[in-house]
DNA sequence: ATTAGCACTCGATCATGGAGAGTGCTAAAC
DNA sequence: GTTTAGCACTCTCCATGATCGAGTGCTAAT
């Protein structure tokens, strides 16, 4: 579809734009990367690639500007080559996350602050969605009255609080009974598998001792009630000394985008479902507020089970291949923490 | 040291520069604040009040704008009357404060949020200092090979998590008499205090058992190592829509105060030792990357004792009247939420 | 098929000038 | 003595227009 020499100037083009902010003519081509080739001829296949959807012209007599169309064949370039092992970031890259090693439940703020530190832009991550945690362990502690902490540690060694509110007659004897049968049966499954299985289960129980188990389903049903994971987002001070980010509409518009963050964790929880790397390219996200910007985003796996999702927010005009290279490695990394401890 | 009629003509400006910002001038005063004076009088009493450091002239024939010390006078006239109880906003405030009730770990991001949303200014907010509170309860468990999870209750129901690394020979039966004895002996004490007698008495005990003994000093003193509130903070989409905040340097200065929140952190523990409102206006903010901010802030309590902070940032051209009826009354709020329960 | 040359277009930058807002000063009025 | 009207002056803001430079598209020559 497209010939070799056509695309060898579309990717030059890519690589001009993203090395400087601003429109790139044809001069600036020929200079950058000698083809052999004069301004001229540029020209003319640079009328073809806008014509074919890669590239835009802001206004006539201005240079081209790669579309989101032109971004997306660079990158599916970038990922058949996969030479995105860029080195030295990679080393950089291992060494900060030595730095945050130490506790699973700290991981995940820290590696948006990462993601961003060493992209330039902004770094998000969640942590994973408890309903599809497996549980190690469950301790039901009454600390006041009417109160009820519940304290849940995952496989994966990640440590959720949660308060209930409960029948000040409730015991904590009780109580322990209740968690000692959560977990003697249940451990081992997701938090999802839990709810069911145990509401089941008690509520057959239930025509034998009312009164307990009743409350003990009620308790349940909280207790396994979606908790879903947070987010973290950095690296907006990072973003703003972008070129990109000039104009006070272009930051209102990022701000509005990445503002709410339930917004972002829905978005990230649907992309946890599949595995792998995701990349969206302006418009192809399916968030309205980012269509000016792109997403690269990775799942993160407990063994094979994609739990949770990092990514990079930035500019159209993104360093995909840095980009790409940071998410991937994180992802393992964290993926690496939760499987191997 | 101020007439009265200069007086009323400085509160005139100032009212007039906080309802719609730039310089104000003498004919708008009068129209706003009708004294039965003419343009030129009121020109006349501008100028000594400019030459008083009230106002400031942004430059030679443009009206005057108050300056930091214009405010600081503004703020404590303000403070005197105390008559900003300005009721429809403090039911608003009321109504929205009702429905956090809930959980009080869960209250100071709410706060924060809720703090942006109703002064349309920055909302901070910082969860109590754990140094400062008082353990009502403590829960050690092993959750794997070498980890330990500590969880604290403190009397102000307030549940801290910490995970803290053990040499894997440490039993869980062992981490329960530890457990017993903090709780049995140190209750209702500040970690501080805890920290510090435990430390000493296990010491002093050490001849007798030696090897449980020197782990669970060690134990205790990671458990408690300072650690410090959690920092929220909300609004900035909020803040972007003022046109205070119409260029990008002001943008970007903003973003450098509020980015770290280490720094917030250390700034509201420093104003939490001493109980009550304070304000900061412009240059009299502590940090420099608040030199044109201003701030208001307020204490909340446990009883007497001042134990974190809330409060606004916003320009220094704040509705000053507003930020403290809000600000005031959610510090209240919370303070109620702490005690009663 | 490629290239050199050239006219053309458009944005960015800068100087110009008039309008408007507001001041300071002076002299008159109260 | 205090207040006010009047007026000249200053400064910002905005629209206008000229110039410059980057880059294109087209055509004719290679």
């Amino acid at each position: 579809m497209l010939d070799e020499r056509s695309k060898s100037v579309l990717l030059a083009v890519i690589q001009c734009h993203i090395n400087s902010p601003g429109p790139v003519g044809s001069r600036a081509v020929t200079k950058k990367y000698p083809f052999g080739l004069s301004p001229a001829t540029i020209r003319n296949i640079m009328s073809d690639l806008e014509e074919m959807g890669f590239l835009a012209q802001p206004h006539t007599s201005a240079g081209r500007v790669p579309t989101d169309l032109g971004y997306r064949y660079y990158v599916d370039t970038l990922k058949d080559d996969n030479h995105f092992t860029n080195n030295e970031l990679v080393t950089e890259l291992n060494k900060k996350l030595e730095v945050i090693r130490q506790d699973i439940n700290t991981v995940f703020d820290e590696a948006s602050r990462m993601l961003s530190s060493l992209s330039h832009y902004i770094g998000i991550s969640v942590s994973p969605n408890a309903a599809t945690s497996t549980l190690s362990k469950i301790e039901l502690i009454k600390y006041r009255e009417n109160q009820l902490a519940v304290i849940m540690f995952t496989d994966e060694g990640i440590i959720k609080n949660k308060v209930i509110t409960i029948d000040p007659e409730l015991s904590q004897s009780n109580l322990n009974r209740i968690a000692e049968y959560i977990n003697a049966q249940h451990t081992g499954h997701t938090v999802e598998e839990i709810k069911e299985k145990v509401i089941r289960d008690l509520s057959q129980d239930r025509l034998r001792c009312d009164d307990l188990i009743s409350q003990a389903v009620r308790i349940c049903r909280d207790i396994f009630s979606s908790s879903p994971g947070n987010v973290y987002i950095s690296g907006l001070s990072e973003v703003l000394q972008l070129p990109d980010f000039c104009d006070i509409d272009k930051i209102k518009e990022l701000l509005r985008a990445i503002e709410d963050k339930h917004i972002i964790l829905r978005l990230l929880d649907q992309i946890s479902e599949a595995a792998g790397m995701q990349i969206f390219i302006g418009s192809e996200n399916p968030l309205e507020e980012m269509k000016n910007l792109s997403m690269v985003v990775s799942t993160y796996r407990e063994g094979n089970r994609p739990i949770g999702a990092i990514g990079i927010i930035g500019p159209t005009r993104m360093n995909y291949q840095q980009a790409i290279t940071i998410v991937a490695s994180t992802a393992n990394y964290i993926t690496d923490m939760l499987s191997n401890k």
